[in-house]
DNA sequence: TTGTTGACTCTGA
DNA sequence: CTCAGAGCCAACA
């Protein structure tokens, strides 16, 4: 255990996002309420999510019901792709069904 | 310590 | 329905 904790709020959003199982989505403003903090913050949690991690960051999005545009340009291309291959269906405007497939923390 | 930035969300037109 | 602006919190230099 190192002495240096990493930010306990980012493991708590992490922690979160590992209990979404696959086939299902959640969204920035709903892990924030958990969490405490704004959506802008679970967002920033996200980027800073560390290469080869357990995290399905992929399952995370918009209240919108779509992925939202990073500043790498394809992330989103990609992130839309795992979701696909997880059997998730996106609208003709690139839209999920969030009423359908968004998940319930417990 | 302050200031800037960011994978957001809300409200109004 | 879409487009635009403002607000919010946390991490980094």
């Amino acid at each position: 255990m190192p002495h240096k904790k990493p930010s306990p709020l980012y493991q708590s959003i992490y922690n979160l996002v590992r209990q979404v199982p696959p086939g299902y989505v959640t969204t920035y403003g709903q892990i924030a309420q958990i969490v405490g903090c704004t959506a802008r913050t679970v967002g920033f949690a996200m980027a800073a999510l560390p290469a080869g991690n357990d995290v399905p960051w992929q399952r995370v999005i918009n209240s919108q019901g779509k992925v939202s545009p990073r500043t790498d340009g394809e992330g989103n291309i990609l992130q839309r792709d795992l979701l696909e291959a997880e059997g998730l269906c996106f609208n003709q405007k690139g839209k999920l069904n969030l009423e359908k497939l968004r998940w319930t923390f417990v």
